[in-house]
DNA sequence: TTGCTAGTTGGAAGA
DNA sequence: CTCTTCCAACTAGCA
């Protein structure tokens, strides 16, 4: 009999978690562990609003721990320097964790393996954030990695079903004795504001249960999940939206993407006829597969210099502009409302995501999607590395996508989903009395009709950056000449 | 080699 | 209100 440690850094659940079982496995004692790490605490990598959900999501691992007689055991600094003397202090012989293929968690990861190895402890690391293992989906392919979503879908469905979930233990060895409490650290210990919630309770709390939660009620409406069809959601729509809006629990893994595969499979049966990949619920989990396993396999992935899958742009630097568009002062009210909702609850439809980055970019402002990754990174509850590089390459037409005159209009892409402008007043409050009519282009109302509403743009509202249609006509040679210069990455 | 086809989610105008 | 066409036109993957 032998102590073990899980280590929890996404898998944040008791569900489908072979590496809890892996360490659970004949151990006499078992220390279930998670490392508060510097280099996430920062709020200017990781907001407030996602340091909070993760806090959330732990407090509710160490109830569930709790209710099995064990708990969460949470240290903090260097995972590396804080696991070697873990590891020696109590004893450990096996440590159990879930494999990340993000660079920085494979970098730290090698690192800790071979420290522990040479202290003699085991160490296992088993596949299950993904439906699949990467490795396995580009061995499969010869070496190659897929380079485009259909030639990813023809490997995945050579791999079969993706591994069913594994059940939640229904006992844990006891943790050890320990010399100090270990607790979950507040935000403020962190040095995070802790603010009140400003968006009226919009942000979905962490924590697993409530994850499984969201699952059942979403697929509860079987007709609308088995018909689901991503690109006919609405982006406008907010209590509820329209997409399931499990991006951060499956993040973080308090909801595992195999059981959310399986329960969407069991809808698909009990309703018969179903919509298909790549845009129903089951392609949406593939998406998001088949962007982990080019984020994997891909050197300097979220940038554009030396990323061999992406197109070589000449970006302005333009902080002015970058400025305007993540404070949501552009002066076009679906961009801002958009990017307030942003700030404010962490969360964006996927065509909301869109309209921001195709804006941001190769649409209005011409300013490179490394920047806007970063704005994304910090403030998205649902932040996924190779997920957000992946989609901001797609948007600003670097990688995946090529039909660049395909531009999202600021003003009339929301308008055909919303025409009286809910979701910008909702947002936008300062616009909440301008006539439908002008929701969209306040500044085309009469100065008349801007001061009857309150809203006198150029003083209450910005002026629109830019002219969009020459924003466009411009960028758009733009683009063609960096198309014609061909240039990638490698 | 070459040629063909399909590709999650644009917009504007006109029938 | 829905459908088609034009805009100007890319490339991976396959036969």
């Amino acid at each position: 009999m032998t102590c073990t440690m899980l280590w929890f850094r996404k898998g944040l659940r008791m569900h489908d978690n072979p590496a809890l079982l892996a360490a659970a496995r004949d151990a006499a004692r078992l220390y279930p562990t998670f490392i508060v790490d510097p280099w996430f605490v920062n709020p200017e990598r990781v907001g407030v609003n996602r340091m909070r959900f993760l806090l959330e999501s732990l407090g509710e691992l160490d109830g569930n721990l709790r209710r099995l007689s064990s708990r969460l055991i949470v240290l903090r600094g260097n995972p590396q320097e804080v696991l070697e003397r873990a590891l020696s202090d109590w004893q450990i012989g096996r440590l159990c964790f879930e494999r990340d293929t993000e660079p920085y968690a494979c970098a730290r990861d090698e690192a800790i393996r071979s420290m522990a190895e040479r202290a003699g402890v085991q160490v296992i690391c088993p596949t299950a954030h993904t439906l699949y293992d990467p490795d396995e989906i580009i061995e499969l392919g010869r070496g190659k990695v897929p380079a485009s979503y259909g030639a990813f879908g023809r490997l995945a469905a050579k791999l079969g079903e993706p591994a069913a979930p594994v059940a939640a233990p229904s006992h844990l060895p006891p943790p050890g004795a320990l010399d100090a409490e270990y607790g979950i650290p507040t935000l403020a210990q962190l040095g995070y504001p802790d603010p009140e919630c400003p968006s009226g309770g919009m942000i979905p709390p962490g924590g697993e249960g409530e994850g499984l939660r969201r699952l059942h009620v979403y697929l509860s409406d079987r007709q609308r999940s088995a018909g689901f069809a991503k690109p006919d959601t609405d982006p406008t729509a907010f209590a509820p939206p329209s997409t399931t809006a499990l991006g951060a629990h499956l993040k973080f893994g308090c909801l595992s993407a195999r059981t959310f595969y399986a329960e969407v499979q069991k809808v698909y049966r009990e309703v018969g006829k179903h919509t298909e990949p790549p845009v129903s619920l089951t392609g949406q989990l593939l998406w998001r597969e088949f962007f982990y396993t080019v984020g994997y396999a891909t050197p300097n992935y979220d940038r554009m210099e030396g990323n061999p899958v992406c197109r070589q742009i000449p970006w302005d630097d333009n902080p002015e502009y970058l400025a305007a568009w993540s404070e949501a002062r552009t002066g076009f009210p679906w961009i801002d409302a958009a990017m307030t909702q942003l700030r404010v609850e962490g969360w964006l439809h996927h065509l909301s995501r869109h309209a921001v980055a195709c804006f941001l970019t190769r649409g209005d402002l011409w300013v490179s999607w490394e920047k806007g990754q970063a704005v994304f990174d910090r403030l998205l509850l649902d932040q996924d590395w190779s997920l957000n590089a992946s989609n901001w390459m797609w948007l600003s037409a670097s990688a995946f996508f090529n039909a660049y005159y395909r531009v999202y209009s600021p003003i009339s892409f929301a308008k055909k989903y919303d025409p009286e402008g809910h979701y910008v007043r909702r947002y936008l409050p300062k616009l909440a009395r301008v006539p439908a009519e002008f929701i969209y282009e306040p500044w085309r109302a009469p100065v008349p009709v801007q001061r009857q509403a309150g809203c006198v743009v150029g003083c209450d509202y910005p002026q629109p950056i830019v002219d969009h249609e020459q924003a466009k006509a411009r960028n758009l040679e733009r683009m063609r000449l960096a198309y014609a210069q061909n240039a990638r990455g490698d």
